[in-house]
DNA sequence: CCATATTGATTGATTAGTCAATCAACGATG
DNA sequence: CATCGTTGATTGACTAATCAATCAATATGG
């Protein structure tokens, strides 16, 4: 009525009201008008914004995966050393950002989701290309050719199940979840 | 109408029915009314034995985590050596059962479910407590006191870790995928 | 004839998505 | 500078569909 926001400022508004919701509900099943409600709006806003709720819950998944990649980036920026952007991956993985309920849910949810939606598979998709193409790149220069990809992989899924078992916790992070990775890439890399 | 199942061979058939439909769906969003048709009865009945959806769903995870335990508990009846129990549970946890389409949707929406359901959380730990404990037996004998439960953790969640990205690839899971675990099992091993 | 299986019909609630109408902002035009 | 038109934001009211759950009625077998 009164105040007409722009587009970028409504559509931020809805993703955070959509994390809310979905922090509070733990899951992705969340409807339309308890997000628009939430931020204040009608609706048919949302439906405005973002064609429909799969736009809108496509595009929170969007943001999340965004916010983990910057952290990312940001710790590898900093990185001296191939092991210290090892470590930079890491405590972007377990960074407390990522526990957050919100955050969990929409990334358990997430996962399933990626077997019926095309859309939420290729994201998935993309957040393993860009983890497994970061632990290469760092392990490089550690062990010998042929092992860096052998060994991102496992990492990478290594990272993936610890962060299961700590999120399904429902606290942070305990310092013994990265340790146990830490652990794991020592005695590789001390094979070598 | 004209036949009776007993209420033991229902409740199978619509076990199997959930299954089924959680298999060509990709996930846990079935109707009892879907469920009910495959299996040739009313959606009433569905209600009739299992009370409310979510009884069926539940009854269904719990089947599909009896089928796991059968067949882990089978692996090690047969095994000798405290190795070959750990392997046992690899090649259980790894086997073609634990990839047919619909196992795998519900594995990961039952993750997803854990965080918003009290009962499904409650199954889900009772999975983990006895992967662990299984774990735990079976390395008491190859390393110091204490490192069991460690490694028995770790192991733990790499299986989860491994078993989330190769059920994400629609396959069978590759060799490599327990060749890994092992692998990261011999280096803990050599240590000691 | 009793207990149990089974269903059809129905209800009540929820919800995604649509649409026409209103409102505010703003720039162009005479 | 006043006015008008265009554009985009915003909503309320509505629709159409879906679905879990209920219940009374019927069938069946012991």
């Amino acid at each position: 009525m009164l105040k007409a926001g722009t587009a970028e400022m409504r559509r931020r508004a809805l993703i955070a009201a959509a994390l809310r919701e979905i922090s509070e509900r733990g899951s992705l099943d969340v409807t339309v008008a308890q997000i628009a409600g939430r931020a204040g709006v009608s609706p048919a806003l949302a439906h405005h914004y973002f064609g429909d709720k799969d736009g809108l819950i496509h595009a929170t998944m969007r943001h999340l995966l965004a916010e983990f990649r910057a952290v990312v980036i940001e710790g590898l920026r900093r990185a001296a050393t191939p092991r210290a952007r090892i470590d930079a991956i890491l405590r972007g993985s377990f960074g407390p950002e990522q526990f957050h309920r919100a955050t969990v849910s929409a990334w358990l949810t997430f996962y399933a989701l990626a077997q019926s939606s095309e859309r939420a598979g290729r994201l998935l998709r993309l957040y393993h290309r860009r983890l497994h193409s970061n632990l290469v790149h760092a392990l490089k220069p550690l062990v010998p050719a042929g092992e860096a990809t052998r060994i991102a992989d496992n990492l990478g899924a290594f990272i993936d199940g610890v962060y299961l078992r700590e999120a399904l916790r429902g606290r942070l992070a305990s310092p013994a979840a990265i340790g146990a990775i830490e652990t794991y890439l020592d005695l590789e890399l001390r094979r070598h």
